[in-house]
DNA sequence: TTTTTATGTAATAAAAGCTAACATGTATTG
DNA sequence: CAATACATGTTAGCTTTTATTACATAAAAA
């Protein structure tokens, strides 16, 4: 029984969820079908959220807070998910072509994997996991 | 913010508890109308159910287990409260009579401020704060 | 044996949540 | 400006979940 279970466990219906992000169920749903979230559904076909759900939608709701769209959320989510699979599969860095200058798509790149390295070693990003933090002691 | 405040937040609607606790609902309420419990309610008049609550309940369960009856568990609980009142009211130990042997009575009323005072440095009790422990870091 | 406990079961009403459709305000773009 | 797209609000109809209450029952206690 580890982390990853207690935080991905559904516990919380909607309208807590509501409370504890101060989003609309409309917009928690919303954010749902562009699949920012998978909250899990009871037999009655209810939506339960995990502590990583609300996680995830505290960070959607900073950024949506900041007037970054769905597609800018998508970039934030897409690219930790592509990271992730790029650490995952070879676990070194991304390789650096041999010219002098790094081409801006390098840089970012290099930038994304710096985050993702941090986000893993939770060492960054005050967002992030707020919901965890508030819960645990 | 303090644990307190965390802990004893409604969050978990009567489905969910069933499944932590593996309690029917006729049980919860059962016991939360023995005053055991006290979960909060929604402006519809749901239950919610805070970390605490399902602590209590844990708790409930496992002496239930073990065969304690409602008047056992209520002694448990009501010793709680009983001795907390005693040494929140006047904080020094309960006066001790000047005969020799001790009676019954005194002799567990020196027993139960033990068990309480340990309780209040988290020393006893292994049961006790279950809920919270699968949930905390 | 009769009572009391603790829990199960069933009926009914109300609350909460789901989907789907349409409405609307605000940017963005031709 | 007009048209479009985006993000969210609103409403309607339906289903699931929960609450209350009453009655049933097995086991324990008296």
């Amino acid at each position: 029984m580890n982390d990853q279970v207690r935080r991905s466990s559904p516990l919380f219906p909607i309208s807590i969820v509501m409370n504890l992000t101060q989003l609309t169920a409309r917009q928690i749903r919303y954010y749902e079908e562009h699949s920012l979230i998978t909250p899990a559904r009871t037999d009655g076909n209810r939506r339960m959220f995990s502590f990583n759900d609300i996680d995830c939608l505290l960070e959607i709701k900073e950024l949506i807070d900041q007037g970054v769209n769905m597609a800018g959320i998508k970039q934030v989510f897409g690219l930790k998910n592509q990271s992730d699979e790029i650490i995952l599969k070879d676990n070194k860095p991304i390789e650096i072509s041999n010219k002098k200058d790094l081409s801006e798509e390098e840089l970012r790149k290099l930038l994304k994997q710096e985050v993702i390295q941090k986000r893993q070693h939770n060492q960054v990003n005050l967002r992030q996991g707020d919901m965890w933090r508030f819960f645990k002691n």
